[in-house]
DNA sequence: CTGTATCCCAGCGGATACTG
DNA sequence: CAGTATCCGCTGGGATACAG
């Protein structure tokens, strides 16, 4: 029943009032975010996605530019294959013998938000340089949000935690 | 010179033209994400901000709530104090003796919208249950989305990826 | 060019035992 | 309650060598 913790002044999020037990919200089987890290989680996968976003799709490519060592590179293209966050597709230019390319499935372009926020958050850091993301329209610089499904602006201390009703999750990917 | 990659059907990201070679992308110094990953790429730092995030403090609770070991816990809590996330600060309640609490600082703070993204691409799963975010406001459920610096929404497609010119960021975190 | 098989090391995370 | 010290297994990632 409560909503606010014992130190006020540092209450980050709130939490609605169904439970008894704060605990009920770690033990509410396995959270989401762990749920992602398990996939995209090690720092070879994102890299590879990575490096699909910036366009590359041959095997080649992709080690060269992530600078994986082949054998990391491979049995992680085979798991995010696996996992459904690329495909590999057969292609061929007339003339030359088959080759495959690894393009990102929907699921997989979905981590379009999830890059951008870790591509902020790290050049937040008071270092420079390196790869910056832009609006290709206008040329700004991109920034992570956070808005409801309502299409509010959200910051953290609107922000309320709570469990999740039965039924298909409310909340898709906003574009 | 090159805008597009051979198959474009399947380009993601346009890059621009001022990298003769495709490679300096990556050579570029680090790559901000890789930056992000090295400080926040773990599973129990993440988790820990998490808690954080719910309003844990105390390091009995942030223990019990993640499920870390302790051992992980005290070392990890000790580097995200040293990496700035977090504030160890001491408090009394009136009668007892002085204890600790984990607070985040604003540069943990500001992990906010990379937990919004890991929270809700692991919710997309097809998987069920767990803990929701929501607008406190109007009980929306929370989305991640990408803008540029001018406010308009940017979809993946219209995303340009550059080498950041020098001097300081233009970007910092929306809210 | 696109991988796979092996071997190796470092770091993450857990179990146990022990301190203030 | 709030940690630290030690030990230990597992996995991520790299180096080397080899194959279709």
């Amino acid at each position: 029943m409560e909503r606010a913790d014992l130190h006020d002044e540092h209450t980050v999020f709130t939490r609605t009032g169904e439970f008894a037990d704060r605990d009920a919200f770690t033990a509410a089987g396995w959270c989401a975010m762990e749920r992602s890290l398990e996939v995209v989680g090690t720092r070879s996968a994102m890299m590879l996605v990575r490096e699909a976003f910036y366009g590359g799709r041959r095997f080649d490519d992709l080690v060269r530019r992530t600078g994986l060592a082949e054998t990391v590179a491979s049995k992680r293209l085979r798991q995010l294959v696996t996992d459904g966050l690329m495909e590999r597709q057969p292609y061929r230019v007339p003339g030359a013998r088959t080759r495959h390319e690894y393009v990102l499935t929907e699921r997989g372009r979905s981590l379009f938000p999830l890059f951008v926020a870790l591509m902020n958050w790290g050049a937040t850091n008071g270092a420079q340089g390196g790869v910056e993301l832009a609006h290709a329209g206008c040329g700004e610089p991109l920034l992570p949000a956070v808005r409801c499904g309502a299409g509010h602006d959200v910051g953290i201390e609107e922000t309320e935690a709570r469990l999740a009703p039965f039924g298909p999750r409310s909340g898709e990917q906003g574009r």
